[in-house]
DNA sequence: GATTAGGGTTTG
């Protein structure tokens, strides 16, 4: 057989005759006696099998010498061989693009297309029975094979076949023009690849070597996946086959025929793992090698940056950085713009653009609860970069390069109104272009950069809790979540919870030594989703108060429809009559739905209370320039039945129209308020739990899950005994007036820390959260007791 | 079958 196969492993049987004497393909002429002479090179192109006439064939192939760097001369590296009768034909079948052949018994002839091909002057013809091709497949160069030569040195054939692919890498200072080449590098500047007016993608790259010169590299495939994994800076590459040429009097490389790439992370002493797409590729201990002191060369060097990204909670306005996130969601805003909702697990320390889109357009879910919601920012992504963007699958963990993090935006595609109040938040931008490297990249789930991240973001999301601002978690009322402490977790002492750093979820078993406040009302809060402000329910006496100041106020209030009702002043006042008013929006009688939403004017607090009893939205105003406003926010701005809705001062708009209601469908507390420009206000059960376990003690705080703890609403609790009733029971069972530890339950808690700033202190606080403190039976243990409520002050 | 780009901020 006059094509041979070396194949690895300890089957081959092939003998590659040990005497022939190897000529580098450049230095081939007609001069040469070719008797014993072979000729090593790389087949880059195979052409078709050529039949002329019966069972007889022609093929041209190419091949180009491996190690042409070492070689000065004039004459091109690749050949022309052209392989007759049935040597065609097997090379045809035994042959592949990318093997290394070893030709021998070849005669040299003028090549006629020299003049066009640009090839050696002269070609290869292989013909008769002294002509022999040895053939070392590229699969023979799998890490396997390399692998199994390590575990096995002795082993002859293998050895050979290694030795024969064995490449040699030239320093970057050795580079001369015109030669192709294999080279080693740490990499110092890359763009991800993007595409080119051309056919190709395009990747930029800046390398350099221990010879300290630096090298531009451009590498084009229309494969991305042919091109070089690079993440960050100091990524150890491996380029085989670039083409050294001059440009602007400087030396740099470019992809020549059948190039490859392979990577390597570029942190000393982490595993050596290649990064390629090649299913074939060759990798020894040399490799090995190279790629460590090219690492700790480059350390040395200071070469690469501490941290190859920047948190959102450093983020500074202006500042252009490369951020590691997840993706949660993505939205198209318009053809050249992309939204994108990521998160890295840290909070920025500036307030961050919203971006509007329709819900249905919304890829991925969105954030699921207001705590996340608040780590989550938006990206915008323009031109260039959506093409990459758009194939991108929500809880990809990504990188993106010089995001621009842009303060003030105020203008934005797809919403342009309602922004007023966003004007000084900053908006995050990747521009288009690849300036700068800018661009974004998938990281692979094992990447090593990710694996805190991961850790992280899967237990905020398993937790739900962990903020710098506890009250920040309220929004996620408990019976959307339906999430309790599995109880897989091994429950830990108290004391082992104190050295461990947040955030963590720990299950613990302790008993109850006490709680604040005392006085359960006091524990009822009103909360502000919007600016995070948190304030008490006032007392009746408080809210009474407001109530009468109002009254002075006796102005007329035209435009809506009345009816007055003319009230006696106590005896012995001698002051006139006062008038209490009931006012209807005008559209709302008209159209049958009058009874809905009540204005009172004039009336006291008790009379405010009765009137809602009969009307399902009562709201108390007043008109002190003649026009219909509400009465100061401190005071409840809506009674509905029992229960009294408060508005935040700070973060409400009021304005109260002629026609306000006629856009309400259900009128509820939310819909009014909104109607009206009010912020409305969430109640919370807020209480300090001192909790122990004889190995320590540790304060914890109830706030976000209280109301799945006590099996009470927080609204109700503000507003009816018996929900109030619940919470006193609850904590009269858990901690009896008058008992000692020993006769206290003790409680299976989940336990969730975080880390809270406080004048630039880091503090560790602890929430109880998934817990019922009621258990299965909620009503066995009434105790008799007294209680304080808010109507008692 | 050659060409693409050849680092150095969008203008939303």
């Amino acid at each position: 057989m006059p094509v041979h196969v070396v194949k690895d492993g300890a089957g081959s049987n092939i003998q590659v005759p040990s005497q022939l004497q190897r000529i580098p393909i450049p230095l081939l002429s007609p001069t040469l006696d070719s008797t014993g002479k072979t000729v090593k090179g790389r087949v880059i192109h195979k052409g078709p099998l050529v039949s002329i006439g019966e069972d007889y064939y022609v093929l041209k192939t190419v091949v180009q010498e491996e190690d042409s760097q070492q070689i000065l001369s004039s004459e091109p590296s690749s050949i022309n061989v052209i392989l007759f009768g049935a040597m065609a034909k097997d090379y045809s079948e035994s042959v592949s693009h990318g093997d290394v052949l070893l030709l021998a018994g070849f005669t040299l002839a003028k090549s006629p297309t020299a003049h066009k091909d640009k090839l050696h002057a002269y070609n290869l013809q292989m013909a008769g029975d002294d002509a022999s091709v040895y053939v070392y497949p590229s699969s023979t160069l799998s890490p396997r094979a390399s692998i199994s030569k390590r575990s096995s040195p002795l082993r002859t054939e293998d050895t050979k076949a290694v030795k024969v692919a064995r490449y040699s890498y030239v320093s970057l200072s050795d580079l001369k023009p015109g030669v192709v080449v294999n080279v080693y590098a740490v990499v110092c500047f890359f763009k991800q690849p993007f595409r080119t007016k051309g056919t190709d993608y395009c990747s930029t790259l800046k390398i350099t070597d221990q010879s300290n010169n630096k090298v531009g590299c451009t590498i084009f495939s229309d494969k991305l996946e042919e091109h070089p994994k690079i993440f960050k800076i100091g990524d150890i590459i491996r380029l085989h086959r670039v083409k050294s040429q001059l440009f602007n009097g400087a030396i740099s490389l470019l992809t020549s025929h059948g190039f490859s790439v392979v990577t390597f992370d570029g942190t000393v002493g982490s595993p050596v793992v290649p990064r390629t797409c090649s299913k074939s590729f060759c990798f020894g201990e040399e490799d090995q090698h190279t790629v460590e002191a090219l690492r700790v060369w480059a350390a040395n060097e200071s070469l690469v940056p501490a941290e190859p990204s920047v948190p959102l909670s450093s983020v500074q306005p202006k500042a252009y950085f490369d951020l590691t996130c997840q993706l949660l969601a993505k939205a198209p805003v318009d053809s050249s713009c992309m939204l994108m909702k990521v998160w890295d697990g840290t909070k920025c320390a500036y307030p961050t653009l919203d971006v509007f889109v329709e819900p249905n357009t919304l890829e991925g879910s969105p954030p699921l609860s207001k705590y996340i919601e608040d780590l989550t920012v938006n990206i915008l992504v323009y031109d260039n970069h959506v093409e990459i963007a758009r194939q991108l699958k929500p809880g990809t963990y990504l990188r993106i390069y010089n995001l621009h993090a842009v303060p003030g935006a105020s203008r934005l595609p797809g919403n342009d109104s309602e922004q007023s109040d966003q004007t000084g938040h900053l908006g995050f931008h990747l521009h288009g272009g690849t300036s700068y490297g800018r661009g974004l990249c998938v990281l692979p789930d094992d990447s090593p950069d990710i694996q805190d991240l991961k850790r992280i973001l899967e237990k905020i999301s398993d937790s739900d809790v962990n903020d710098s601002s506890l009250l920040d978690v309220w929004n996620t009322p408990p019976e959307s979540i339906e999430r309790t402490c599995d109880h897989t977790m091994d429950p830990v002492t108290l004391a082992e919870v104190k050295t461990r750093g947040p955030p963590q979820v720990y299950h613990v078993k302790a008993q109850l030594m006490s709680y604040l406040p005392q006085k359960l009302y006091q524990s009822l809060k009103l909360y502000c989703h919007k600016c995070k402000s948190i304030r008490d329910v006032p007392d009746d006496g408080t809210v009474g108060g407001m109530f009468l100041e109002a009254q002075k106020d006796d102005g007329p209030c035209d435009g809506y429809w009345k009816l007055e009702l003319h009230l006696p002043r106590e005896p012995p006042s001698e002051l006139p009559s006062r008038t209490l008013t009931l006012h209807m929006s005008s559209q709302l009688v008209g159209s049958g739905k009058a009874k809905e939403l009540i204005f009172l004017k004039g009336a006291t607090l008790e009379e405010t209370c009765r009137i809602a009893s009969a009307y399902s939205n009562v709201v108390p105003v007043m008109s002190p320039q003649g026009s219909m406003t509400l009465l100061d926010l401190s005071a409840p701005f809506l009674f509905r039945g029992s229960r009294r809705y408060y508005g935040c001062k700070q973060c409400s708009n009021v304005k109260l129209r002629e026609s306000l209601g006629e856009e309400v469908e259900m009128f509820d507390e939310k819909s009014v308020a909104e109607a009206m420009g009010v912020q409305l206000l969430q109640y919370g059960l807020l209480m300090k739990l001192e909790l122990q376990d004889g190995t320590g003690s540790l304060e914890a705080l109830l706030w976000r899950d209280s109301e799945s703890f006590f099996h009470v609403s927080a609204v109700d609790a503000a507003a009816d005994q018996e929900a109030q009733d619940r919470v006193q029971d609850t904590m009269d069972r858990l901690c009896p007036p008058g008992s000692s530890m020993a006769d206290r339950p003790w409680l299976d808690l989940c336990l969730s820390s975080y880390s809270v700033e406080e004048d630039g202190q880091r503090r560790t606080c602890y929430q109880i959260c998934h817990t019922d403190a009621r258990g299965p039976n909620p009503h066995t243990h009434i105790l008799p007791h007294t209680h304080t409520t808010p109507s008692d002050t």
